[in-house]
DNA sequence: CGCCTAAATGTCATGTGTTTCAGGTTAGTA
DNA sequence: TACTAACCTGAAACACATGACATTTAGGCG
């Protein structure tokens, strides 16, 4: 959903339909009009310039239009490390987790696009984290890149799971970033589907 | 409702709308400006620290089940039931986490007043787990309960790295209770009584 | 204790933006 | 096609911001 309608940002905005439809025929806020009925629609981008001028704050759903921000779960230092430095000599903004309590905060915390995550850390389900994150509304809409020296079969368990991409150890640099380009790219996240 | 007017905000502090008005404008109260009229808006979250800073008593209509509201982060379903069951009946509003990553999503997600913590699940040290929730600012005050059987050493570990209370395993109920009831500061109470 | 001062709060009137309400239309879905 | 949820519109009721001024409060001082 790339743009928003006048109920959507009176939910975000608290405040009554009405008034929003009298932002826009006002020309406070830019909008323009579908044909048919004339619904209004104003675009995410319109409407966060919007909210900057008046100083109003930017509710989290929409300030996650950072699409380079990337979390690296992992155990292993070095491997982490190594994700961290490919990605961020591509432009992309990293954290790295070592265990599952820092990722699920800092997944919940940061909400980043996309999150790498390694099939195997002790005690730690990676199938299990799939599917908790999946059903979790808030970050369902989460990329994932499953990272693992296992065999396709349980790569193939991980994808039925919800994983956006498999990497098998090791691994390329090229195929990593290609892998994350690819996922982040066309990426656009549905805004209201929280509540 | 995610912000408050200054009329509301004036009730719920048995004050005057004007002085609300005069508070933000003086900047003790953080708010912003609707367009238009220039409507004043404040974000629960910012009220609620306004009035903890200056130590005023926040309406239960706003603390909702905030104070209640307890994360179990274990492993074993059976503990995690007893722990669950307890403190159900006696009021408080629970989830349970069965592993690291579901303990940190829930965790920075409902923000519970306190969570026990099981000192030794696979792959999840608590110590760890403890560090990290003290030096992370928003989730940095929850109340923690450690959970172990472990001696009295893990124990002194648990409270030097930012433990609220530890209780060994096994444990009386009440002895549960009167942790989390001290700890929250809150009376526990029935389910029955209910108005 | 009483007086005084300054800051904070309350009161009032007014104009304007916002919400509510009711009625009708459209988009989305099965 | 039928149905539901979301949307637009106008009018009336309502809430809010604002300035000016009255009142209260806390603290200092004789």
């Amino acid at each position: 959903m790339k743009t928003l309608s006048t109920g959507e940002i009176a939910k975000l905005c608290d405040v009554n339909l009405r008034t929003v439809i009298r932002w826009i025929e006002r020309g406070a806020l830019k909008g323009f009009k579908l044909p048919g009925r004339g619904n209004n629609r104003v675009r995410v981008e319109d409407f966060i310039a919007f909210l900057v001028e008046h100083d109003i704050p930017i509710p989290p759903e929409l300030a996650g239009d950072d699409n380079r921000r990337v979390l690296i779960v992992d155990d292993e230092p070095a491997i982490a490390r190594s994700i961290q430095r490919v990605l961020r000599s591509n432009g992309f903004v990293t954290d790295v987790a070592v265990d599952g309590f820092q990722g699920g905060t800092k997944l919940m915390k940061d909400r980043p696009v996309l999150m790498t995550l390694d099939l195997s850390m002790p005690g730690l389900s990676g199938y299990d984290v799939l599917s908790f994150v999946r059903e979790t509304p808030e970050i369902s809409g989460t990329k994932i890149i499953i990272i693992s020296a296992l065999g396709s079969d349980a790569l193939q368990k991980a994808m039925d799971l919800g994983a956006d991409a498999v990497l098998t150890k090791p691994f390329e640099n090229d195929q990593l970033l290609e892998c994350v380009s690819g996922l982040v790219g066309v990426q656009t996240r549905s805004i209201l589907e929280e509540e």
